[in-house]
DNA sequence: CGGCTTTTTGATGTCCGTCAATCAGTGTGG
DNA sequence: CCACACTGATTGACGGACATCAAAAAGCCG
């Protein structure tokens, strides 16, 4: 029983094999690409620099972020182990937000004119399309959270997007993982303060849904979380049978599983 | 004295003049396409239809939305005359959200294939990536404002993108224009409600920043609105000396000028 | 004029932020 | 080994921004 949220996009028929093509020499060109490595809590790209590079991302968690007038910090996105970033910095002179590392990052990156060259084959071109296609909608999707869910749902939909997406790239097969971010950082993601934050994660473990102890995540009930995801009014008058746990149609969800770290 | 945020995209030096050829090339593709009108309030396109088309806005506004398990809408985000919607559908297979006609739209369209097929010249190729670097850039902006300014910011900053992007389409002059969105469609766009959404317009009429009254909207004082969206903290300690608004530096921005509609 | 949508306004409640203190975990150095 | 510092998480008390509910007013259109 697949649920759309968690099927990775698919792809118009006509241009299915040229996108399959052009993601696997976009990722082979990065192979060949130089390498780095940025320590925790440093800036890997920051606006002032021209002609930033794009990156693939070969180990770690990174994050784009801003900070407004008065202080406050927006993490506009997250990127994870295999994810491309930047990928708009083949056309864009400076990069819109800073790139900071969550924790140890490796990376390899090509500059902006050598992306441009590559995109002179539309095979490429169509790959790149695709994977901006689907940051994009994993984009989209936060906004519907920020815009139409309250505290437990923006963190319920945040915990399934990571889960989703690790998936994706084969980097999680239980349902538990490791995600290299502070409460703090999670907050300024979800738009909402570091306390709230954990006041909402201890009310998710009390009602068995997901346990979030330090970095590591455990998803307990995962049809419940993609209820809760999805919007659906508080169970609070639902709840009237307590006790037993019934939901789990889509995978068993067992805790005990193997962490498998994102890298 | 230009602030960052009314500048269009400034390009890569190195892709610079094919971005140019290619976004012209996309447009004249665009204008020898098939043409329709849809009227106010209705569905353009559903993520039920397979294959949808990439559209050229022509006349009038559209938004992207979904509604959620509990009834919530929320509105993605918002097209004007002269944008081009659903780029990614050359290469998804399926619309991710509803588009909707706010008023009478009047659209071309290219079939996915065709626009495939366009891809395959490098400068477009190089043209929408320019074009979906832009429009990302402005989701990217509109997540900042739902992360972390309160409603007041967020309608400052909302008022001044589509204000931004008009000028930028070279729709409008003066400081006022026309958005056919009703209060309840902008509540949905901006994670509030209808009634905190009409409150919040009467606070900045008051405060003498901007004039919403029905769809036109008239821009009094463009650089407040600027500070306010940048996320500056409350004026409630700096309006000690009330009366006279001495702000308008980025422009004259007086009332009276003559509304432009976004056609 | 009647019926509709859209906006406005008031009263009341709640989700979430702020402030502040405590606690747990981690590392450091004497 | 144990103070010490430091970062991150937790909890409580309290206030405020925003939601909800409800009703009325204002536009708009046939």
């Amino acid at each position: 029983m697949d649920r759309s949220a968690n099927r990775a996009l698919d792809h118009n028929p006509v241009a299915a094999e040229d996108v399959l093509s052009g993601s696997r020499l976009l990722r082979r060109a990065f192979l060949e690409a130089p390498q780095r490595t940025a320590a925790r809590e440093t800036i890997i790209l920051s606006p002032e620099l021209r002609g930033p590079p794009v990156l693939l991302l070969r180990r770690g968690l990174a994050y784009r972020s801003t900070t407004l007038a008065n202080g406050a910090r927006a993490i506009v996105d997250v990127f994870l182990t295999g994810d491309i970033v930047g990928i708009e910095h083949a056309v864009a002179a400076r990069a819109a937000f800073e790139l900071w590392a969550a924790d140890v990052v490796t990376y390899s990156f090509l500059s902006p004119g050598k992306l441009c060259q590559l995109m002179a084959n539309p095979e490429i071109a169509l790959g790149i399309m695709a994977l901006t296609a689907e940051q994009q909608r994993w984009r989209e999707q936060h906004i519907v959270a920020l815009t139409r869910l309250n505290a437990r749902g923006r963190i319920a939909a945040f915990v399934l997007e990571i889960y989703d997406r690790l998936r994706q790239h084969q980097l999680v097969t239980g349902s538990s993982f490791i995600l290299p971010l502070t409460q703090e950082q999670i907050a300024d993601h979800l738009g909402l303060t570091m306390v709230h934050v954990s006041r909402t994660l201890r009310r998710l473990r009390e009602e068995r849904l997901v346990l979030v102890d330090r970095q590591v995540i455990i998803i307990i009930d995962l049809a419940g979380l993609r209820r809760i995801a999805a919007g659906d009014a508080d169970p609070f008058d639902e709840t009237a049978g307590a006790g037993l746990v019934e939901t789990s149609s889509e995978m068993p969800a067992r805790d005990g599983d193997v962490p498998l770290s994102p890298q």
